[in-house]
DNA sequence: GTCTATATACTGATAGAC
DNA sequence: GTCTATCAGTATATAGAC
């Protein structure tokens, strides 16, 4: 549940990470975050500096909870006994943050996720450093939970498969049209819940897979 | 091997094409394509109309070898009769031409895959057409051979999968980098046989998984 | 803190000489 | 087909009144 905007800054938070996460950081003017809050050109260069400061701040809002988030779910994914079990819920919990509509903070997980995805396609130097620093420790922490699940694969090969993991999950953030495109209306990219389910049950088996055969290829 | 440009306008093309694979359409200006190529600002123009006709050159003078490659593949590979086998074959013919360094045209089959992954995540009107037209057939086609092999797989599953498969190629394309940051070095994402190698295996073993539960999420 | 007005630079596109 | 010069539009950022 969205909660009221107490203060322009605010609304000038949640209106640029909209419009971000629907058309990119290029694409968006400070005008139009301007005329979409509700406020003055002037007072978001007041609030936030520049444009790229704004951007930090939108990371500065969300990184943190998100990444408590996915804390506490690794930890409790790791108490489950069963390897097998443990794998699927590791791998949940690794993506369901970014999925999840409603998160506690404004506008969803969701959002913020795929704002992540279209700004990282954009190669924009700044929120590449800051998605850098603010991902990659807890990427590290769930590489390493998922090889004590499997001890027999090479780091690299767990590595690659979850590089592929995070690569279906932005796909999909940024596309999720496709999926009702190519099968005619039968699946639907937007049903997040439909989208969770498939991209784990695919997740799991390929991190289940034997190592990789460079030759094999 | 690049071929030596004979004309001003395939030189434009090509600076346009190393350009915005790197930084993506909106990021580059005609200017800076008219300095990378030598050409002048109003020969662009000339050539191409508008930045958008560039782009719709771009694809044109791709789009056509690519597709027929990947036919010319995906029948090769459905020739194959064990279908596990031919299982491999479908989805190595499906990424190939878009991984491969080298495949008669200026700059390789990498260079305007990456092009359309990153220019496909600013949600650019004109591309997001463009894209759709020229590949959504030859998906169909993979997806029908995948469909071939899987018979017991609702399609729906196998669209997931062929969606989250699009994905990780396209999230490798974009941030190749990412794979050795995670892995300290030990694997190489701007490898492509290695990429090929483990995108291949990790994608076969998502297939052959038994389709998915959604209670099982 | 919020507003107007504006400085400065860059964008895509075009007209017209050569 | 290539050049210069320029138009009209938009961008970010800022100075200063209130």
């Amino acid at each position: 549940m969205p909660q009221r905007q107490t203060s322009m800054r605010e609304a000038i938070l949640d209106a640029a990470e909209e419009l971000f996460s629907k058309s990119g950081f290029r694409a968006v003017s400070m005008r139009e975050i301007a005329q979409a809050s509700g406020a003055n050109l002037g007072s978001i260069s007041y609030h936030f500096g520049s444009k790229d400061g704004l951007l930090r701040a939108i990371y500065d809002q969300h990184s943190g909870p998100m990444n408590r988030r996915r804390s506490e779910l690794l930890n409790e994914a790791q108490r489950i006994r069963d390897p097998e079990d443990r794998l699927a819920a590791i791998v949940r919990a690794f993506i369901l943050p970014s999925l999840s509509e409603a998160d506690g903070s404004v506008g969803g997980g969701a959002r913020f996720a795929r704002l992540r995805a279209v700004v990282m396609a954009e190669r924009h130097e700044e929120a590449q450093k800051i998605i850098a620093e603010t991902f990659n420790p807890i990427n590290l922490a769930f590489i390493d939970a998922l090889q004590e699940c499997l001890p027999h694969l090479p780091r690299a090969d767990i590595v690659w498969r979850t590089h592929f993991l995070l690569g279906a999950v932005s796909y999909t953030l940024i596309n999720p049209w496709r999926v009702a495109r190519l099968s005619d209306g039968e699946a639907d990219g937007e049903n997040t819940q439909e989208a969770l389910a498939q991209i784990v049950h695919a997740a799991v088996a390929a991190f289940r897979a034997p190592a990789t055969d460079g030759a094999a290829a």
